[in-house]
DNA sequence: GAAATAATATAGCTAAGGCTATTTTTCAAT
DNA sequence: ATTGAAAAATAGCCTTAGCTATATTATTTC
């Protein structure tokens, strides 16, 4: 076998088709790049969900980070266009972050649902899904959905 | 419902208690620092059991980028004692870098053959696992494995 | 309203991970 | 043995994401 005759994977020994692979890391690396925009987009706004103000220094908290971290990636937000800043006021959500934020939440729940629903502890479905979330495509998403469902109904139907 | 009273996570309108969000957001900044040390290790074990070589412009072409990055990376790779490099010749893994290849590979395989066995498109899936294996812990690892032997003998069962 | 406190901003550093352009070294062919 | 091509190394640049230390600005409290 050659390096070039195979075009799915090949689980035993050898390499995936080259295209493939590569497109895998680019959209992986590209994931990547905006993993923490919306970490910080969905923590923001269930600050203000919850409190009605979310600011640096509780986002600092929840992150585990110092607070001119967080300073920093505000600046990145902003001219992003995510969210709006009044100086010494709090942060606020745009449109454009509202709706990122809801995919985002939306998104969060499935992963870590799921997770929950094959038999992962509630702990460590809630730390797998806040990395894995961000790699989870929309058919995958689907397919999460689909499976929830399905043990859902499952339940209902055998204990009533 | 205040800020601090809620021990778990509250799916509908709260924050989760901050040190458990604090610990997931940790967990996964570090998953994330070696995401790309795991990525090329596997990678390179790939290579060598293909081809028997592990060259730069290979490596570089799998990932989609340029040869320098690569170079920068294999000396990270040095560095943390997961390959051995001779100058103008190619790379070789040390015991550490062929153990973390193997756990790599197969807790990359798991992630991804479970994404197929739930529905997800053989592209689809490895797309997405190349993200989302490096968030996987070993607890929803077995939870996946768990799964693939169920689905497996039930197909059995089923189909004779 | 002045002082103390809390929050934010800023300066300046590090490391990782990318790039292009160029040089150096090795390998293959003639 | 020389040359040409390929591979690797190096230099120099950028962005992101973290840190500490310090300055500035609001907010409370007295
Ligand atoms: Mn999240
Ligand atoms: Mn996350
Ligand atoms: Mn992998
Ligand atoms: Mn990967």
């Amino acid at each position: 076998m050659t390096q070039h005759d195979n075009v799915g994977h090949d689980v035993e020994t050898g390499l995936i088709d080259a295209d493939a692979q590569v497109e895998s890391f680019r959209q992986t690396r590209n994931n990547r790049r905006t993993e923490l925009v919306e970490d910080y987009v969905e923590l923001i706004a269930d600050l203000l969900v919850d409190g009605g103000e979310a600011r640096q220094v509780d986002i600092a908290q929840r992150l585990g980070v110092a607070q001119p971290t967080v300073a920093k990636m505000l600046k990145r937000l902003i001219s992003e266009g995510y969210i709006q800043q009044r100086r010494y006021r709090g942060i606020f959500l745009t449109d454009a972050g509202r709706r990122l934020a809801d995919l985002c939440r939306e998104r969060h729940q499935i992963v870590e649902s799921f997770l929950c629903s094959i038999g992962v502890s509630p702990e460590t479905a809630r730390i797998d899904a806040e990395g894995m979330e961000h790699h989870a495509s929309p058919e995958t998403l689907e397919a999460f959905k689909r499976f929830l469902a399905r043990t859902a109904s499952s339940r209902i139907a055998a204990q009533g």
